[in-house]
DNA sequence: TGTCATT
C-alpha cells in the first residue's frame, strides 16, 4: 500500500535498455517501492528514456529527489539523472494570475507585494512587444497552500493606482482553458466580421432610411411642426438602426416614452409597411445631385456612400425591401410584448457585443463619437455605424461607479475608408438637441491642446 | 479620446 500523501515521481534520463527490473535496486535504497513503470510509447512501445516512480511513502520519494536529481548521471548518459514529481502531481495550482495591476508596477513591485504570503519561485508582468505593462502578471508560488494565502489575502483588497477596478488575483488558466480563451477570442471576432450578415445589415439600414422617410412625408402632413422635427430625428436614428423599428432601447430616446415604457411600436412606424411598399415606385433618386427633399431625408447621412458604388441604390433599396416587407408582420405579432426579439437579419448576429474585445483598429480607422444620446449602448453605437464598414467594436464609456453613460465612445473599423465614410455622415449628424461630433481618435502621443 | 489584461 501506498501513503495518501504518496508522489509520483517523474524519472528522467534513464539509459534505454534499463527496464524496470534494472531500475529498482537503484531507486529501493530509499524506500519500499510501490510502482514503477517505464515509459514507453504508445503505438511502437519504444522505450522513452524515463519512467513513473511512487513509493509507498512520501517521505521516500522527497529522500530519493534530494539524493539524486541532477546528482548523478546514468551510464551512456550525458545528462544527470532526474528526479522530481511527475507534472501530473502539481502540487495542486500555485500559478497565481494577477490583473487589475497599474501598469507602472515591476516584477519587483509586484514580487514585494506577494512575497508576505510564501516562497515566490517566479514573478512575471506582462508586457507587450512595445514593453509596455498590460497591468497584469503571473506569480508562482512553491505550493498551492501560500498561493492560496494570496489569494484570501489580495484578491479585491485595494484598488491600485491606474487600475480600473480591485486587484484581481486569481489562479492561472491551465493549457486547457488558456485554448478555450483563444478560441472564443477567435470566435468572436468572426461574429462580427462576418461578411453577409453585416452587409445584408446595411442594405436593410439602407433601406429603411428610403422606406422611413417616405413614411414620413406622407405623416408630416397631420403633425405640428415641432413635432415634426422631433419625429423625423426619431426616424433617422431608427433609420440607422433595423432592429430599432420594432422595439430597441434606441425608442427611449423619443419623449413620449419612459425608459419602462415598453418600447416602440407607439411611433409612427405602425403606418409604415403598406406605404413603404406602395411607395416604393416613388422612392426618390438618390441625392447625388441634392434632391429637394435631402434634410428630411438623409440628414446629410448617405450610408450608401459607404457601399459598393457599383451597386444602383434602388436596387439595394429593391434587396431590402424583400426582407423588410417579409419581416415588418412579425415585429406586429410582438406588439406589446416588453422585450421582443428582434427577427431582423441583424438579430442573428450575436447577441452580445458587450463581449468583444475592445480592440483598437489599426491608425486611421478608430473613431470618436461625442455627443451620444445617454440612453445609448455599445450595441446602439454599433448598429448606427455598421452601414459604414466592418465594425471591429464599438464601445460606449460608462462611469463605472454610476453605470451611467459618458455620452461618448469609440467606433473601430477594419480599414480608414470606413472610419472616413463614417465621419462623413455621420459627424454632426442631429439627435435630439445635440449633434454628435464624430471624429478619428486621438493618437495615444497627440499632443494635448490642454 | 480605449476602463478585464492569461507568458
Amino acid at each position: 500500500m501506498k501513503e495518501a500523501d504518496a508522489i509520483k515521481l517523474f524519472i528522467g534520463q534513464i539509459p534505454r535498455n534499463l527496464e524496470e527490473k534494472d531500475l529498482k535496486p537503484i531507486f529501493e535504497q530509499f524506500g519500499k517501492i510501490y510502482e514503477l513503470t517505464v515509459i514507453k510509447d504508445k503505438y511502437t512501445g519504444m522505450h522513452k528514456g524515463c519512467a513513473f516512480l511512487t513509493y509507498c511513502a512520501r517521505e521516500s520519494a522527497l529522500k530519493a529527489q534530494n539524493a539524486l536529481h541532477e546528482q548523478k548521471t546514468l551510464p551512456g548518459m550525458n545528462r544527470p539523472i532526474q528526479v522530481k514529481p511527475a507534472d501530473s502531481e502539481g502540487r495542486g495550482d500555485r500559478k497565481l494570475f494577477v490583473g487589475m495591476l497599474g501598469k507602472q508596477l515591476s516584477d519587483t513591485d509586484v514580487r514585494k507585494m506577494f512575497e508576505p504570503f510564501g516562497s515566490i519561485e517566479e514573478c512575471t508582468v506582462l508586457r507587450g512587444p512595445d514593453g509596455a505593462s498590460k497591468g497584469c502578471a503571473f506569480v508562482k508560488y512553491q505550493s498551492n497552500a501560500e498561493a492560496q494565502a494570496a489569494i484570501s489575502a489580495l484578491h479585491g483588497s485595494r484598488t491600485l493606482p491606474g487600475a480600473s477596478s480591485s486587484l484581481v488575483v486569481k489562479f492561472a488558466d491551465t493549457e486547457k482553458e488558456r485554448g478555450i480563451r483563444r478560441m472564443q477570442q477567435v470566435a468572436s471576432q468572426l461574429g462580427v466580421i462576418s461578411p453577409m450578415s453585416l452587409h445584408l445589415g446595411a442594405y436593410n439600414a439602407y433601406t429603411q432610411a428610403l422606406v422611413q422617410q417616405q413614411a414620413l412625408v406622407a405623416q408630416s402632413a397631420y403633425l405640428s411642426p415641432v413635432a415634426t422635427v422631433a419625429a423625423v430625428q426619431m426616424q433617422q436614428l431608427a433609420a440607422l438602426n433595423p432592429s430599432s423599428i420594432i422595439a430597441t432601447p434606441i425608442a427611449s430616446i423619443t419623449p413620449s416614452s419612459g425608459t419602462n415604457t415598453p418600447p416602440a411600436i407607439a411611433t409612427p412606424v405602425p403606418a409604415l409597411p403598406p406605404i413603404a411598399v406602395n411607395s416604393y415606385p416613388q422612392v426618390p433618386a438618390p441625392p447625388n445631385g441634392q434632391s429637394a427633399s435631402e434634410t428630411l431625408y438623409t440628414n446629410g447621412v448617405h450610408p450608401y456612400q459607404a457601399q459598393s458604388p457599383a451597386l444602383d441604390p434602388l436596387q439595394q433599396a429593391y434587396t431590402g425591401m424583400q426582407h423588410y416587407t417579409a419581416t415588418y408582420p412579425a415585429a406586429y405579432g410582438l406588439v406589446g410584448q416588453p422585450f421582443p426579439h428582434q427577427p431582423t437579419l441583424v438579430a442573428q448576429q450575436p447577441q452580445q457585443p458587450q463581449q468583444l474585445q475592445q480592440r483598437e483598429g489599426p491608425e486611421g480607422c478608430n473613431i470618436f463619437i461625442y455627443h451620444l444620446p445617454q440612453e445609448f449602448t455599445d450595441s446602439e453605437m454599433l448598429q448606427m455605424f455598421l452601414p459604414f464598414g466592418n465594425v471591429i467594436s464599438a464601445k460606449v464609456f460608462v462611469d463605472r461607479a454610476t453605470n451611467q453613460s459618458k455620452c461618448f465612445g469609440f467606433v473601430s473599423f477594419d480599414n480608414p475608408a470606413s472610419a472616413q465614410a463614417a465621419i462623413q455622415s455621420m459627424n454632426g449628424f442631429q439627435i435630439g438637441m445635440k449633434r454628435l461630433k464624430v471624429q478619428l481618435k486621438r493618437p495615444k502621443d497627440a499632443n494635448r491642446p490642454y
